[in-house]
DNA sequence: TCGAAAATTATAAATAGTATAAGGTAATGC
DNA sequence: GCATTACCTTATACTATTTATAATTTTCGA
């Protein structure tokens, strides 16, 4: 680990304005203002692939920020995805998950663990949907079961 | 419109029963009580198309039986669901929806009149969940946009 | 640095869904 | 048929997620 003499804490800080400096240009570029907390909840997802909840968000940003609301979260991630930056799951149906958008890709649900999987496919059905018309904005593919772990842990689930 | 003389009555009701042994047999193959709450769910979402909520069915079957309450239709749902006679929508973030199972499809939501359309595809990406060892039971496809209807009415959307 | 527009915060409220316990109904055995 | 038992339905109250409102603070261009 880095000792805290002053040539590391420059470049430790330097590092993380470097950092920041992405979550700046994707909220620059779509003509949002740049907050403090919207760098932070974008920085969270990309750091955290765990698709979390707005309280899990939350929870883990207040630490930091103890001045943090709630309902910041609920807008900054209604702010982000109306600009696509971020992507909202509904594959559980308790509560709504989250992520950053990236390459498109299918979710598993395990209805044991109640973890989620990413899975790197591609969706072929697209087409069909804009040859009737329509305008597609987003595409989610979710398949839910038990996963592998699970299923080794318990021979018989369900 | 049929008379309501004593023939067609009796037509009517022999009708009606028919109708329900559909329902009736659907619940006894898979080991559930027979009950005039599950019947009329059945039933209501075999002939509604339009993946209606709880509230929706609550409200719609309260007309016919006032004392219904809440808790058997969602107690129902779940007990319809875990039978794989009845299927949950997670597709719109704010409530989940229910359709009746049959062949599998896809849906789309439309964000500007919230209508959600089915798309006779299947999914082609199955198999590469089973190869890696889940258990899928359930394959979810939704697209989000906006309809034909809406982007005919609105040149622009969005 | 100032000021308008927008974002954040705290509070309160709406809403979907769940837990519990009492009462009612359906299947089963006699 | 009747009683029993287990299950289903109902009413009430509760929890948790999300939204609305209004005051305060922050961003950002002039």
């Amino acid at each position: 680990m880095l000792n805290c003499n002053n040539y590391n804490l420059v470049f430790i800080t330097k590092l993380m304005v470097k950092c920041l400096e992405k979550y700046v240009e994707l909220l620059k570029s779509n003509n949002l203002k740049i907050t403090h907390q919207r760098l932070e909840i974008l920085k969270y997802l990309d750091t955290h692939m765990t698709h979390p909840t707005a309280d899990e968000i939350y929870s883990e940003l207040k630490k930091k920020n103890p001045s943090l609301s709630k309902t910041t979260i609920y807008n900054a991630l209604e702010t982000l995805q109306k600009s696509n930056l971020v992507q909202n799951l509904t594959i559980s149906s308790i509560e709504q998950r989250y992520e950053i958008k990236n390459e498109m890709h299918h979710h598993f649900l395990c209805k044991k663990c109640r973890k989620i999987i990413d899975i790197e496919i591609t969706c072929p059905n697209l087409n069909k949907m804009l040859q009737q018309g329509h305008q597609v904005d987003e595409v989610h593919g979710y398949f839910k079961g038990y996963c592998m772990e699970c299923l080794k842990k318990h021979k018989k689930v369900k």
